[in-house]
Parts: C-alpha cells; structure tokens; sequence
DNA sequence: GTAGGGTTAG
C-alpha cells in the first residue's frame, strides 16, 4: 500500500502548481430581501403553518422529501427564519429522539446554508435524548460542506474525534477530502488520501470519483489521467461518473484525447454513457463554438433513449441562436415546452428576437403565444 | 449517510 502513496505522490508532485480556483461562497445565510411582494409572502407562511400542522401526523414526519422541498423553497426565498421556524419546532416531537430525524434536520440546515443551526443542533443531540454515532458526525460535516463552509468541514474533522467519542470512517475521509477539493488544496486532500489509508481504510471507487472530478474540472487533465490509472491498478473499476467527470475534462485546456475516443471506449466496457455524459458532450462542443458537433451527440442523446433536460435545452438553444441556427432554435424551444422543461425567459426571448430579425415573423408570434400559453411557465414574454 | 451538470414547483 506504501507504494500507492508514493506513486499517488509522483502524481501530484509532477504536477503543474494548482492555479486554485476557489468556488466564490454564495452568501446563502444572507439576509432575506426586505422588499419582498406581499403575495409570495404570505404564500410562503401559509406554507409553513400547514407544514407544521402536518408535523402533528407522526406519519408525515417521515415524509423526507416533503421536508426537503418544503425547506428548499424557503431558502430559495431568502426565508431563513421560516426554516428556522419549522426545523426548530420538530425537538418537541419525540421524533427527535431517532438519530435518523436529526440527521435530517441537521442536513436540511446545511442545503440552506444555515451552518450554525445545524451545528447547535448537533451539539444538542445529547439533550434531545438522541444518541450521536459517527453518522450524525458525517452529517455534521457534510452540512458544512453544503453551506459551502470548508473551513468548518477541516475544523470539524480534526477537533470533534477528540471531544467526542466518534472515529471517522471512509464516509468522513471522503466528505474531508472532497472539502479540500473544493478549496482547491489538492496537497491537503492528498495527505487525508494518505491518512485513510495509514488508519486501514481503503480509498473507494467514490474517494476516486471525487478527487478525479475535482482534477478535470480544473484543468488537471494529466494529472487525472495518472490517478485515473493507479486507481484501476487497485482493481476499482470506474463506473458512468468516472467517465463522466473525465469528459468534462476532455473539454478544458488541451487535454488531446477525443471525445469518440472515451465514448467507444466506455461502449466497449459496456458502460452506457448517461444523459450527463451527453450533457457534458453538448455543453463542451458548444463552449468551443462546434454547434455541428453538439448537434450530433443531441442526436446520440435521443438515439439512446435519454430524455433532453433543462440543462440540454438551456445548452443548446442559445448556442443555436448564436450560430444564427434560429430555425433550429425554434425547434428545440417547442420541444422544450412539450417536454414542460422550466427553461428561463431569456432563453425563449433571445430566439423571439433572432427570429424577427431574421424575418420569421410567424414562428416568433408562434413561440410567443406558446410560451404564455404554457401552463408550467410562470411569465410572460412581451 | 459520502462522488456528476447550470437545477426544482402548486
């Protein structure tokens, strides 16, 4: 095993010096919009008591996903009391007492931003009657990492084991190392690669997937491609999100592999590339002005039965309308609005506009009543 | 419970 460390080491010191590209921290936890329309507002509040009422129904309290929606749409408004609110008023349940619950709630602040509240809540646990292992840690850590506190996600990891009795497991490593990733210390996530493995963990395919995402994404291509090899010298064999994160990668910097080239060879792996791989596709040859290219795996897309999303669309339509392609435009946008797809009215408005210029006055007036018509669209165009 | 893209409502 020492020896994949030095050879993990060979590939990071051969590596060029990391221009670190730190994700800018979105100021979730801000405060809310004070200029808000009464209307959404109190939308928003009657949402919230009926939530709350619900809560009474054991059942519903088990209703993960409707507390996730419930709480996203408040941190999308800014709402961050009302999430407060809601998650605050679950202690009096005796819900709280299964670490399952809590973990929840310690999540939900995460995704919102809310760090400190997720933290309390964790540091409450032992009062609440709810017993902490090292899931509710790894949940602690990921909420800091979700509320993009990266900082937080270290502090947490090297502190708590002391305080608390937890040790961390493969889950914690992975959640610290994706942390520095995103903090772009490549130097840092390597020696807690090391550090795993010096405690008798073994680096998982997932510890792979997220160190190889993280060197793609920033134009490491070599770099990946070396770790890409030990790790199938350990025997981990990369699966679609492998294959997908180095497709990214084939797109950023010179990176000279084809993109026919990884296609044919995941075909002969018998791993079938998935809607984000043809994503990736798209969203690459269309950054580098290759409509035709983009057009062609649209094509693959649709051949291997994956359905055009959000992303495909908001892709493609405004690359159509740059490469003067309104017709095309105008094709994907019905398409769009059949598949009931929440694309942007900039999106829509940008190929109204090329279409009159273009003298396609019917299409334009066309696109237009369709889009206002359209029942899942919640504006107007005009 | 940890890893993907630009994301999510009544």
């Amino acid at each position: 095993m020492s020896s994949v460390n030095s050879r993990l080491r060979a590939i990071f010191s051969k590596s060029v010096p990391a221009k670190t590209k730190v994700k800018p921290k979105s100021n979730v936890a801000a405060k809310s919009s004070d200029i808000s329309a009464f209307p959404e507002e109190t939308k928003l509040l009657k949402l919230v008591n009926k939530f709350k009422k619900s809560c009474e129904d054991p059942k519903f309290r088990c209703k993960h996903s409707i507390y996730r929606r419930t709480v996203r749409r408040l941190a999308n408004a800014k709402k961050f009391s009302m999430i407060e609110d809601v998650l605050e008023s679950q202690k009096k349940y005796d819900s709280i007492r299964v670490e399952g619950f809590a973990n929840r709630l310690i999540s939900l602040y995460g995704e919102s931003g809310m760090f400190e509240h997720a933290h309390k809540l964790f540091d409450e646990m032992p009062e609440l009657n709810c017993e902490r292992t090292v899931k509710s840690f790894n949940v602690l850590l990921k909420a800091a990492l979700d509320a993009k506190k990266f900082d937080k996600v270290v502090e947490i990891f090297k502190e708590f084991p002391l305080r608390v009795s937890v040790e961390p497991d493969l889950f914690s490593y992975n959640i610290v190392i994706h942390s520095f990733c995103e903090m772009g210390s490549f130097d840092d996530a390597l020696s807690m690669f090391h550090e795993m493995e010096g405690n008798g963990m073994e680096p998982s395919l997932i510890t792979y997937n997220t160190l190889l995402n993280a060197l793609y994404r920033n134009g490491k291509f070599l770099e990946g491609e070396r770790l890409w090899t030990m790790m199938e010298g350990e025997n981990i064999a990369p699966d679609v999100r492998t294959y997908n994160a180095r497709l990214r990668g084939i797109f950023i910097g010179d990176a000279g592999l084809e993109a026919d080239e990884v296609i044919s060879e995941m075909e002969r792996k018998g791993i079938k590339p998935d809607l984000v791989s043809y994503n990736a596709l798209i969203k690459g040859f269309c950054d580098g002005g290759n409509l035709k290219e983009a057009m062609k795996w649209y094509g693959e897309l649709q051949k291997n039965n994956c359905r055009p999303d959000l992303v495909t669309f908001a892709t493609l339509i405004p690359a159509c309308c740059n490469a003067g392609d309104l017709v095309v435009a105008y094709e994907l946008c019905l398409k769009a609005i059949d598949r009931r797809v929440l694309l942007k009215a900039a999106v829509f408005k940008n190929v109204v506009d090329g279409l009159a210029r273009k003298v396609k006055y019917d299409e334009a007036s066309e696109l237009v009543k369709l889009v206002n018509s359209a029942s899942h669209l919640n504006y107007k165009l005009e």
